[in-house]
DNA sequence: GTATTTGCAAAGTTTTTGCACGTGG
DNA sequence: CCACGTGCAAAAACTTTGCAAATAC
């Protein structure tokens, strides 16, 4: 985890506690993750209680450290934003999963006609695959 | 609730029942709807239970005669598609949302370079509204 | 030292499931 | 008639909350 990780926490009033950092840690390690299965990457190294990583996953995303997208119907999937920040290309046929860039996806002229500023984080786009379309 | 919808279920081996009629008419009053409001809506003209509500989307879900989008991080929210096909844009700050059209979202390049063919009608895509970002 | 954070246990919300009864074709 | 669908009640899955104890700073 990297030390601007715990400087922005701190910089927005927050502790760096050993949970969070366990938290941040286990993102970098899952790449992605609901808050279970964060919870049983952190347990492999640390204890942590599930209620403390929804907290913190809360506390996560709303300082930007980390942003969720809803990959399956269910629970939510988290990544740390640390690398660049990604979309997701999900196959509702295998269940495949690819990161698309804003390169991929050019919401520019949506933006422009709109006035919004996407969240590019939070965006899966569903589908099915080549593959999967036979 | 037109004729095609029920030779649609009847067509995939479904039976045409009042229930799944009732919440076929429920969407197209209220356009969108999470399954509560769904089962709260049909609840004015008819008597069903909420289960069945869940049953009827999932099955109206798989032959396409609805799709659901996320859009609160909660309930997932469904619509007809006996319309236009349409996706979501919506207002993390205020929580308006918009329709989007295959116009407004070109993802033709997308699809192109890689092999997926995209579920428009289940695109949600996030983010700050003009008036919001301020 | 003290305001923040955590663990725990309990409750809240949303969705699914098993099974007996009912019904569309 | 009878396979499919529904209601019901119970369980499962997921998330939030109140509070006392622990701890970052």
């Amino acid at each position: 985890v990297s030390t601007s990780a715990e400087d922005r926490l701190r910089a927005a009033g927050h502790r760096v506690t050993p949970q969070r950092v366990a938290v941040l840690e286990a993102l970098e390690t899952l790449r992605h993750g609901t808050p279970d299965e964060i919870h049983a990457e952190v347990c492999r190294h640390h204890e942590i209680n599930l209620s403390t990583v929804y907290r913190t996953l809360e506390l996560l995303n709303e300082i930007g450290l980390v942003r969720h997208a809803h990959l399956s119907d269910r629970a939510p999937t988290y990544h740390s934003v640390s690398g660049h920040e990604h979309a997701h290309l999900v196959c509702r046929g295998c269940g495949a999963s690819r990161s698309l860039t804003r390169q991929d996806l050019d919401l520019s002229a949506l933006e422009r006609s709109t006035g919004f500023a996407v969240d590019f984080g939070h965006l899966s786009v569903f589908g099915l695959c080549g593959e999967c379309q036979r």
